[in-house]
DNA sequence: GTAAATGCAAAGAATTTGCTAGCCC
DNA sequence: GGGCTAGCAAATTCTTTGCATTTAC
């Protein structure tokens, strides 16, 4: 595991910031210092990086992506309808994580939870259609079964 | 909201296994019964069938979608380095759910929970290397702070 | 009859990979 | 000097979309 300087701009972009960006938002910004600097670098360093446990990701919306430097640990709220996603505010369990590695010896060292369901927006939209979800899987479990 | 002869296959697929399939699992399966079925038909009820409540998704490692038909609502385990992904036996906790959905107003039908670290092969393999993470973190910090 | 769903194929987007050259230790 | 890294571009992989046709209600 060597050193680069390429490594450590992308580190730092990632570190640097409160929002959980894509590789293309990290190499946009650690471009500006970097002008040179490639979008496979980006991507090869940020799966270094997450390996060696100096970030993590997770896939947004459309299985995209994000990365997140600790900066600001916390959840997420994503519509199953527009995929849109918003921060959560419930306190990080770290309990959870230490009961399930003794469970199974397994290296566990965070969790990524993803709370879903419809958006404010979807939710209004959905009830506007007659189609709350709930509603509609009944309609069809009454026809299949 | 129609019925067809292809969207209920592709649910019966989802709802008929144990493990959660990818679009193109559940296509190959579909196809045994609708062999003129199209791959754009199977993501397109796939997304239809997620916004409606009768599936859910989530995405596995290398952005890759998977599906769930409640079969059994249960978390996973992730490696960091392999991409690995495991069951994991932990009781699901609704009342996270219902206090997200108090303290934000949205929608919540359930959430999405997966711990991350390393395997067993691949915490081997990281310790041999003397890369366990933990102290390559410090390495570099060190260098860079 | 009409709107919604399918099939097919082409387009898109994100990410990975192969290869040569360069830089770190 | 040897080997890890970067750059570049081509290749892969997964998913979405446009359009003509078919099907459900």
């Amino acid at each position: 595991m060597r050193r680069s300087r390429q490594r450590d701009a992308i580190l730092a972009v990632v570190k640097g910031t409160d929002c959980h960006p894509t590789a293309d938002w990290v190499y946009r910004e650690a471009r500006k210092q970097i002008p040179g600097l490639s979008l496979g670098t980006v991507y090869r360093n940020l799966r270094v990086l997450c390996e060696l446990g100096e970030m993590r990701s997770y896939e947004g919306s459309g299985g995209v992506a994000h990365y997140d430097g600790y900066a600001a640990t916390h959840h997420h709220f994503r519509c199953d309808r527009c995929g849109e996603m918003q921060d959560i505010e419930v306190p990080v369990d770290c309990v959870m994580d230490r009961k399930v590695a003794e469970c199974t010896g397994l290296d566990v060292r965070y969790h990524v939870l993803e709370f879903r369901g419809l958006c404010h927006e979807c939710c209004a939209g959905a009830s506007r259609e007659g189609t709350t979800g709930e509603n509609e899987r009944d309609e069809m479990r009454g026809g299949t079964r």
